[in-house]
DNA sequence: AACGCGTGGAA
DNA sequence: TTTCCAAGCGT
């Protein structure tokens, strides 16, 4: 204990901490999908959902991603667009590709058994040190420490802790923490309870310190500055990106569409064909007419009008996309990441939110057409 | 270590 | 409207 950040640690009575902690989780944790049993799949699946992501948010995926895949091995077998599929919307799309990746992996190296030691889990694609102790400690009881954003928010209130846990060797102060503070009689309620206490009661803006079940035990509160904890630096500003993208029909009705890159910025996913402006001097129909040509070989006629302006924000760009209708001229050759499809089609394919508005404007606009 | 990677909701 | 996210991980 040779880190002055846990100076407070021995002022801990760890025992009454830790009764608290699990009776006030026992009686008040709310009834959630993936709480119904321990199985090993479920809870891995339910937090990779829930990496940077609200519980509210992840309650309907989760419970539809098992009913299309109750299994280990029903996800195993199925393919990469099926799984985004199911993921679309949810975000951070490379969780659900890394996610059938390990899958695949544990069911034909480990027998389909979800490892249950520490180091075995690390290895697997997308599991990293929270998701390993929550898998651990809450699938098989093992008192490994699961430092996510509530631990360290709860717990550098409770103990004082002043590091930045914006930065990514603080995390481990806290794993240090726990490993002294953790129940070895329930370290899955223990873990839970850090966390849901974090959801529920010790929340970042206005904490309901009144409510606290371990308030006697919270050194930030005895002293009044709790709002001042934990601290966090702050993210860069988004950069803006303005796109231009083209909702293009043949004679036959059918829609172009093509497929993502296999990494990075939305990977794997599908969208109508689009581009960076790269001045605002030239039109946005002309720039997207070469780039069609140049890059697909298509002919098509824009339309100059644009259809609508899109503004998606993510965490670290913002998209401003003008869209624009267009008519296929050339018959075009299909390949496995450019395809036309039919109006009905599109919902089978996973895109992202930002396109999925792109469309939405699409067909309010083809209604409005038809109505007069 | 710093950055890239989504989204919808709360303050 | 702006800001800050929310049960992180890979590179």
């Amino acid at each position: 204990m040779s880190i002055p950040s846990l100076k407070n640690l021995e002022n801990i009575h760890i025992q009454n901490f830790q009764d608290d902690l699990i009776q006030w989780f026992k009686k008040s944790h709310r009834q959630l999908p993936w709480r119904i049993n321990r199985d090993p799949y479920r809870i891995w699946v339910s937090e990779i959902m829930l990496q940077q992501t609200k519980v509210d948010t992840v309650i309907p995926y989760f419970e539809k991603f098992m009913k299309s895949f109750p299994t280990i091995e029903a996800f195993a077998e199925a393919n990469e667009d099926t799984v985004l599929k199911a993921w679309e919307g949810l975000g951070y799309y490379s969780r659900v590709r890394n996610l059938n990746t390990a899958a695949k992996e544990v069911v034909n190296i480990h027998a389909g058994k979800v490892p249950h030691t520490l180091d075995v889990l690390l290895q697997l694609k997308g599991i990293g040190p929270y998701t390993a102790g929550a898998i651990l400690s809450i699938a098989y009881g093992v008192p490994a420490p699961a430092v996510d954003g509530n631990v360290m928010r709860v717990l550098s209130r409770i103990l004082i802790i002043p590091d930045d846990i914006a930065k990514p060797a603080t995390r481990k102060i806290f794993e240090t923490a726990v490993k002294q503070l953790i129940s070895h009689e329930d370290p899955s309620a223990f873990n839970q309870g850090l966390m849901e206490l974090g959801a529920l009661i010790c929340t970042p803006t206005s904490p309901a310190c009144l409510l606290c079940p371990v308030r006697v035990h919270c050194h930030a509160y005895h002293q009044g500055i709790e709002m001042q904890l934990p601290v966090k630096s702050k993210k860069k500003q988004p950069k803006k990106v303005q796109l231009i993208a083209g909702i293009l029909r043949n004679e036959e009705g059918k829609i172009l569409i093509r497929k993502r890159e296999n990494e990075g910025l939305l990977a794997n996913l599908w969208e109508f064909p689009n581009c960076e402006r790269p001045n605002q001097y030239m039109p946005s129909h002309f720039i997207l007419t070469d780039y069609l040509e140049n890059t697909h070989k298509i002919v098509s006629l824009v339309q100059p009008s644009k259809l609508t302006e899109v503004k998606h924000v993510f965490t670290h760009l913002i998209w401003n996309v003008h869209v624009h209708v267009g008519e296929l001229k050339n018959a075009v050759e299909e390949t496995t990441h450019l395809k036309l499809v039919s109006e009905d089609e599109i919902a089978a394919y996973a895109f992202p939110v930002a396109h999925q508005k792109m469309w939405d404007s699409y067909i309010e606009m083809k209604t409005k057409v038809e109505k007069s």
